[in-house]
DNA sequence: TGATAGATTGACCCTATGTCAAGTAGTTCT
DNA sequence: AGAACTACTTGACATAGGGTCAATCTATCA
């Protein structure tokens, strides 16, 4: 080991703490420990607990730092930047597809540990909560270019499409059935229009591929 | 239970163990130590091992257990005696909503462990795959009768009703969203319907979705 | 020079799973 | 009756991992 022959005063000890902890996460099948977090990150394992409050504190700390890692600032601004609530939505799937892709691990281990850790339910819960308060504001603003079947309520619809294009069935048309994950957006997103949308009306041209 | 208070020789032994750790597993918010689970089934923890090979074992078994309980076969061949491939789906839909809240908590176990314990997963994904291939058949059969939307082949048409139809989406809208149990019955059998079912013939004129 | 913040080291406790060996109590076989 | 067998108990032990504590080290700053 190095042994700090330098220091790490450039880069933060909580920051590399978080990075390995991802990086063990998607590498490894299973749930890393703390001791291997620590020997990744090259601190020891009590150094964790000066960044963390604990376990949990790590993993929802983690959370964010993947956000920002994968520029989900960026994404956001894609998929709400669209001209119409139509396309966000169009959006909206495709980039869950990429992102849930990229941060699925994670996702289960914060969704295992739901179980039995409050922290970590808090954290997951509070993350979903901003997705479902997002979708609902795509589906009004769908409502209101007159493009929702009227069989579903703005609300409705957006629980559905919360729902449907949550990590659980990504992970499972994916990963376990094996949809690609074109397959993915084309079928997902086909259902979505079949079911929630109107034909446009006339002189507005269907939303295409862009 | 008959008479004999004194022993338990009447009623296996490992009946007791699986009905006590999923009477535990049900009522209580966490889950269950063997410690536990072996006071309440009034056994020492080792005898435990002397019916399931281990902590996952145990849950494995626990699965079938709760199938013959709940009397699963009854439902099957409710759903399954339906006179058409549509209203097979539409029982499906409505039975998969009750017998999901049935064994909720446990299946919240089985999917948790999947991301550690491998007896766990293979015991899971049985289950899973047996469900994945009877609607394989529902979609067939719904197909054969002409009433399934020319935009879903028979296989995708099934991998979508059976990933919504899991117990992660009903545990998401009724649990979390907070839909009641009919609602979602409703809801979910709307969505299919509007997505992948086409008007019967007979009657009125078919509406085409372009 | 000394104070301080950030880490380290190593010992320790706790819980829970899993294993082992020896013993006990009913049942059955002969 | 006695032997053997089955099911279970008791208690000890090993191991893993999380979480805590106290003492120490070291770079940096004032």
């Amino acid at each position: 080991m190095s042994s700090s022959s330098s220091h790490y005063g450039d880069i933060d000890t909580r920051q590399r703490i978080l990075a390995e902890a991802w990086d063990l996460l998607e590498e490894k099948g299973s749930e890393p420990t703390l001791a291997e977090i620590a020997e990744k990150a090259d601190v020891s394992r009590q150094a964790i607990y000066l960044h963390f409050s604990d376990r949990s504190g790590l993993f929802v700390a983690l959370v964010d730092y993947v956000d920002v890692s994968l520029g989900s600032e960026k994404l956001r601004s894609y998929v709400f930047g669209a001209p119409t609530g139509v396309e966000t939505l169009r959006r909206w799937v495709e980039t869950m597809s990429w992102y849930t892709r990229k941060i699925d691990r994670m996702t289960q281990v914060l969704e295992a540990g739901q179980y039995n850790d409050e922290a970590l339910t808090a954290g997951w819960r509070n993350r979903m909560n901003r997705r479902q308060a997002l979708l609902l504001g795509v589906t009004e603003r769908i409502a209101g270019e007159g493009r929702l079947a009227n069989d579903w309520t703005p609300a409705e619809a957006a629980d559905l499409v919360y729902t449907i294009t949550m990590p659980g069935p990504w992970r499972e048309l994916t990963r376990e059935i094996g949809w690609t994950e074109d397959q993915y957006k084309e079928r997902i997103w086909k259902l979505l229009e079949l079911s929630m949308l109107t034909v446009p009306l006339q002189g507005e041209p269907s939303v295409e591929i862009v």
